[in-house]
RNA sequence: GGCUAGGUAGCUCAGCCGGUCAGAGCGCGGCACUCAUAAUGCUGAGGUCGGCGGUUCGAUUCCGCCCCUAGCCA
């Protein structure tokens, strides 16, 4: 077998919200694929990273009143731990923000230039005059000119499908300011797609060939040269946060240009950390040099990206000078239990609350069971996922080995029969070959077909126990080597079955190696048998999934995904115990310990804290420090506070609309520039470590906080 | 609306180029066993293969139309 060199990467998940089941149909696809080619015997180098750029990006920081850099830095480390728990086993995980991406960007941008594939027009767009900025479709909203239904997104009406332009809203209005937006005309680039159109079709029709490209794909492509190939609009206007344009000012690429370099970024900066035996910092030139040097890359990306990755990206890397990806691999979505993933049904599950109730390789069994070669989508039936994963991993797999574990350590001391009689060893070597077939199942993704025939072993293996009744034999003294032949042989298959589910399970996987004392890495292993060895006392490795498991986490789903409370507000782990402190207070700044002493009930009682929704905000004549609130406090009608947060909030403008939580009943305090009736709460250390607290929707100015 | 896919037993799905293709697993019923995390083995019931036409000696498998579902429309 020729060994292989290839670059795999996942789409880069988008740094603005957290990682959900959906992502980890994407990250355990390419894992497993990874995987099984490493137990295959190639070389493969497993890259990802966060998509870090845009607009949402930079509104939510704003919103959350820290930086974008904040902001990501946050859920870089939510995503690489949410992914690390799925044994998702990167090499290396990034983000499109870093100074590698930016030179590969800038690097391939003036290749496109020098290319004369670039060109720059003048473009009319809709433009929020109260945040003076332009505004991407989804951020102005209002009544759909079709069928005129209210509050539509700017592309497309919800309700009747209708696709226009922002533009032809009836009402329109910046879902940023509410303000209406204008027209306003501004420069953009644009790379001329049609440049690579015949390189495109080749490239499309060898991939298929060739197997890089589902032929679904390919066919779904031809829509858009049926149609013409139009130039893609590459840039955006400040404020944005991304990669400025070399040359302009003002001028920022658009996050779908940088993301995709992000690949190699990433990569690149694996070659140079050298973390990984075998890579140096020359490899990158080597992998990504135009004629490619026998080296492979392999995208795998869901259906509602393919034109990035299929259109756009190839005639970059091409306009650049730079090899094509190899492969391009889409998948479906999930849906659960039949209908979209929704927020209020329990079903949009985010990965952190999977792994607090149920076990990273369960979803991972039932997702290969479903996972085939094709862009069809996939469901995850939660009857039916308890139910297989039940039946499959701990009825049939693990069951083999704690059916045989005990005769083996109360008769043989622990030990495997040394040889296996001429049957035995034939049976073994037959249902080796026969699940030799996987690793080609599972480098075609067809881990459905893959798993169904592990488990048809699975049962071979049950009847063979069932069929030679260990437990009569274990009664009769004269029949303890035929007893030791059959458990030695038993335990084999559940090896044989852990070799080729290891990809799929592999930290159930870990656990089956240490029961049987050796583990195994690759899959030509599992060819001979496992003899002689001490096994280890069997401990359960999988236990069975309580109904109640799932549900907790349906009604958990529920509970932590009300709006505005996706906890990438939180970068949790990022700072050591930052507590909630009064921003006037300075005393209260410095040197806080972690705990303090307890207080009663009574004396929480005594702070009257409320909601208070942000009139006005500005800068106060004459002070360093001070921000002059004004608050709409509901009941307890208008307040005006002085805070202490001007260096963490230097554009007091942009906190009005959002709301705040106070104390009302703060003595009032008369201050050099006014009488201060109240305190604003916000958690940090102090100066520009400061983050006012938030509240989740629903929540009413003069609501009490309890 | 256009396009791309999908509609096969209660559930999740296999069925390549038309003729043992009407299947598997799970679930459900019965029987057996008791080594095992009530796990396992044997066995049974269940489907007009979305609907209507057409091509053919013969179609779930090809063609047309329709219905339903999902996604995409830079």
């Amino acid at each position: 077998m020729t060994t292989r060199e290839i670059l795999v990467t996942c789409a880069l998940p988008y740094a603005n919200g957290p990682i959900h089941i959906g992502h980890i149909v994407e990250h355990v696809q390419g894992d497993v694929w990874v995987r099984a080619m490493r137990m295959a015997g190639h070389t493969v180098h497993f890259v990802c990273a966060d998509d870090a750029h845009g607009t949402s990006i930079m509104l939510r920081a704003e919103r959350e009143g820290i930086t974008p850099q904040q902001l990501i830095d946050g859920v870089w480390r939510q995503h690489t731990a949410d992914l690390r728990d799925f044994r998702v086993a990167y090499d290396h995980y990034s983000s499109t923000d870093s100074a590698t991406n930016r030179e590969l960007t800038y690097g391939i941008w003036r290749a496109l230039e020098a290319g004369g594939h670039v060109e720059s027009r003048p473009v009319k767009q809709l433009y929020d005059p109260v945040r003076e900025m332009f505004l991407p479709d989804r951020f102005v909203k209002g009544e759909c000119p079709v069928c005129h239904s209210k509050d539509q997104y700017g592309d497309a009406c919800e309700v009747c499908g209708s696709t226009y332009t922002p533009m032809d809203l009836i009402e329109p209005y910046s879902v940023v300011s509410g303000a209406r937006p204008v027209e306003k005309e501004s420069l953009h680039f644009f790379v001329r797609l049609a440049d690579f159109g015949e390189l495109l079709k080749a490239w499309l029709e060898e991939r298929r060939a060739a197997g890089g490209l589902q032929s679904e794909v390919v066919n779904k492509l031809q829509e858009w040269f049926d149609a013409g190939l139009r130039s893609w609009d590459v840039s955006r206007d400040a404020p944005y946060f991304g990669f400025e344009i070399p040359g302009q000012t003002g001028k920022y690429f658009y996050v779908w240009v940088d993301a995709p370099v992000g690949y190699l970024a990433a990569f690149k900066e694996l070659c140079e950390g050298g973390s990984k035996a075998g890579l140096g910092a020359g490899d990158y030139a080597r992998f990504i040099h135009a004629d490619a040097n026998g080296t492979e890359l392999i995208h795998f990306i869901g259906k509602d990206i393919i034109y990035f990755h299929t259109l756009f990206w190839p005639a970059m890397l091409h306009g650049a000078g730079l090899r094509m990806p190899t492969a391009v691999n889409v998948h479906g979505f999930l849906t659960v239990d039949g209908a979209k993933m929704s927020k209020s049904r329990g079903t949009f599950i985010n990965a952190r609350t999977w792994l607090d109730h149920l076990d990273a390789d369960y979803l991972r069994y039932y997702l290969a069971s479903m996972l085939g070669p094709t862009l069809a989508d996939i469901d995850l039936d939660l009857k039916a996922f308890e139910e297989r994963v039940n039946s499959h991993l701990v009825g049939k797999w693990v069951n083999i080995a704690s059916r045989c574990a005990g005769f083996v350590h109360r008769f043989f001391d622990g030990r495997l029969a040394a040889t296996l009689p001429e049957a035995e060893h034939a049976r073994y070597a037959a249902a080796a070959e026969k699940l030799s077939v996987c690793a080609a199942l599972f480098e075609a993704r067809d881990y459905a077909a893959a798993v169904r025939a592990i488990i048809e072993i699975a049962d071979e293996a049950n009847a063979y126990v069932a069929d030679k009744a260990p437990w009569l034999l274990a009664k009769d003294e004269g029949k303890r080597d035929e007893l030791h032949i059959v458990c030695t042989l038993a335990l084999n298959y559940f090896r044989l079955l852990t070799i080729w589910l290891s990809p799929v399970v592999p930290g159930i996987a870990s656990r089956a190696f240490d029961f049987l004392g050796s583990p195994v890495s690759r899959f030509e292993d599992a060819l001979d048998p496992l003899l002689g060895a001490r096994i280890n006392a069997f401990t359960p490795l999988a236990t069975r999934i309580e109904p109640k498991k799932i549900e907790a986490m349906i009604e958990a789903s529920k509970d932590s995904l009300q709006p505005n409370a996706a906890p990438t507000a939180s970068p949790a782990p990022a700072k050591p115990a930052t507590q909630a402190k009064t921003a006037m207070n300075e005393s209260a700044t410095t040197a806080t310990p972690a705990t303090t002493a307890t207080i009663a009930i009574d004396d929480f009682a005594r702070l009257d804290l409320r909601i208070g929704k942000v009139l006005g905000c500005e800068h106060v004549e004459g002070s360093d420090k001070l921000l002059r609130f004004e608050l709409d406090a509901g009941e307890l009608g208008t307040r005006q506070i002085f805070s202490g947060i001007k260096a963490a909030y230097a554009e007091p403008g942009k906190l009005v609309g959002r709301h705040v939580v106070f104390i009302a009943n703060l003595a009032p305090r008369k201050m050099r520039f006014g009488v201060s009736e109240g305190m604003i709460l916000s958690a940090g250390s102090g100066g520009a470590d400061l983050f006012l607290l938030d509240v989740d929707a629903g929540a009413q100015p003069g609501m009490p906080v309890k």
